[in-house]
DNA sequence: CCCTGATTCGC
DNA sequence: GCGAATCAGG
């Protein structure tokens, strides 16, 4: 499999649109496994995984060494924080063709809903982030810097537009170390728990 | 069994 | 870097 910058673009959009990694592999004529062994390597962000696999390995005959005091050295190094798991709930079928169009969300940019009310922290909730699809819509009204297009390497996958329509692209501005999002996107990515109690 | 995605490891 | 094989959960 040639990976252009074409199907790996691809590869990205529906992968962003949340579709299964089997349907991207039937869309794109090569096997899921293609598909998440490139999306893993390009380090899109993972999907919901049904499965945590064990992290211990079939540990090594040798147990010996002078490993056996440290006592988990770095922990608690992530305080409970921040699972930005977006939910495609939409359309993981299989047969579905087209997934839905994401809600619309505003902005925090131009609706700043992002405000920790009182300070009546009687129980400082954990950093509970709650993972808000990215829309097409609010996208629009932003126009990403133009010297984003030269720079390589990661990009925020931010959607631009509408998936699936001419002018679809994707942000590409710089994103946050192990975030997919640059900085303004994952703003409006990652919108607390909170602050989304006015959504019910 | 079907599905899902993640990781491993020979190439 | 690639992806089939394998793993693991629903």
């Amino acid at each position: 499999m040639e990976w252009t910058e074409e199907t790996i673009s691809r590869l990205k959009e529906l992968w962003t649109e949340g579709l299964s990694t089997a349907e991207i592999g039937r869309r794109l004529s090569i096997t899921k496994n293609a598909v998440v062994g490139k999306a893993h390597r390009l380090g899109l962000p993972a999907r919901p995984s049904p499965i945590r696999r064990s992290e211990k390995k079939p540990v090594s005959a040798s147990a010996d060494d002078s490993t056996a005091d440290k006592t988990k050295t770095a922990k608690a190094a992530e305080p409970a924080a921040t699972q930005p798991r977006p939910e495609p709930k939409a359309a993981p079928r299989p047969a579905a063709a087209e997934p839905k169009a994401p809600k619309e969300i505003k902005p925090a940019s131009v609706a700043a809903p992002v405000q920790v009310a009182a300070p009546k922290a009687v129980k400082p909730e954990p950093v509970q982030r709650a993972p808000v699809r990215p829309a097409a819509k609010p996208a629009l009204s932003r126009i990403p810097d133009p010297d984003t297009k030269k720079r390589r390497g990661p990009s925020c996958c931010w959607p631009i537009g509408d998936p699936g329509t001419p002018g679809f692209h994707f942000c590409g501005a710089t994103p946050l170390p192990g975030k997919p999002y640059c900085g303004e996107h994952a703003q409006i990515a990652y919108v607390k728990l909170r602050d989304r109690r006015d959504s019910h």
